[in-house]
DNA sequence: TGAGATTCCATTGACGCCCATGGTTGCCCA
DNA sequence: TGGGCAACCATGGGCGTCAATGGAATCTCA
């Protein structure tokens, strides 16, 4: 399985390109699409970003119930297809950010992608470290229910 | 099942790489990836260290359900994946530490790495020794509820 | 024809790969 | 049983390659 991890602070030049960090490019190397797909997180100051196969599969659970009241995760399912971005990463593996996702994030000089897994997001790296500060805090106030609950074990 | 047992203090070298111990390597044998996965333990001045498999279960726990507002366990996994580090070993079975699990773990000239059965954790020696010291005394100050709890013995 | 965007090339610094060494361990055979 | 040999592991260092970055050149559309 291919997967984001750890972090990575890359520069945004003048002209607004960002390297995407190379493990995030092989992790999504074997996609038809060879670049990265990015939309404004709706609950914080950050760009979520993941691969057309991501894509393909909230597609797929959003249609797999043939609900015709689409129910609250289908709405936000089409925010995410509107608001997104399919960037395709140039030779060097950099990609620009639009305008609207910099914004969101208040990113100028400096991009952290930051790997969640099957996903990524993209922050500006001072947002990005308040940000972690502040969910450390909350895991370790719910350490007791939380503590490294491993996914049972094979 | 593979298991990391027993603690091998290694040199680091100049160039910041490590020896990862044979019997830890071998344990990995099977994966994929050649190569361990570290990130600063949220208790202690230690790392903490696995293979990848413990991330892919991660990930799949995770993304089970597309949850978009994620929980408190989501945090935790997020916050494990973003400090994270895949470290592949050279052909001689060596890594080399990124610079804020050293940091995090006061590590400079040697490195413990400590068997823990499924995972494994590398410390500064010293830093090795106070723990386990205190740790000792605290099992000693419990030991009569201790023997009381132990299961039968074989 | 000019501005923005995309592709191409060049630099540098880190990282991975290769080879060499030494010491320990385990094995084989006399 | 003891000596010697071979294998493996930890360690050191040199070198080539690749990733991140900067800037120039080319393309495209208005």
């Amino acid at each position: 399985m291919a997967l984001f991890v750890s972090t990575y602070t890359n520069k945004v030049d003048k002209k607004g390109r960002v390297s995407v960090p190379a493990s995030f490019r092989a992790a999504l190397s074997h996609q038809s699409f060879q670049g990265i797909v990015v939309y404004p997180s709706f609950t914080s100051a950050a760009v979520e970003g993941c691969g057309t196969d991501f894509l393909e599969e909230l597609a797929a659970a959003t249609s797999a119930s043939f609900d015709l009241f689409s129910t609250e995760q289908d709405d936000l399912n089409t925010l995410i297809f509107s608001s997104s971005h399919q960037l395709s990463w140039d030779p060097e593996g950099r990609v620009v950010l639009p305008e609207d996702v910099m914004t969101h994030a208040a990113i100028t000089e400096q991009a952290a992608f930051v790997g969640k897994g099957r996903t990524f997001q993209i922050w500006e790296p001072e947002a990005l470290k308040a940000h972690t500060a502040e969910a450390r805090a909350r895991a370790m106030a719910n350490r007791p229910q939380l503590i490294l609950r491993r996914p049972e074990v094979k």
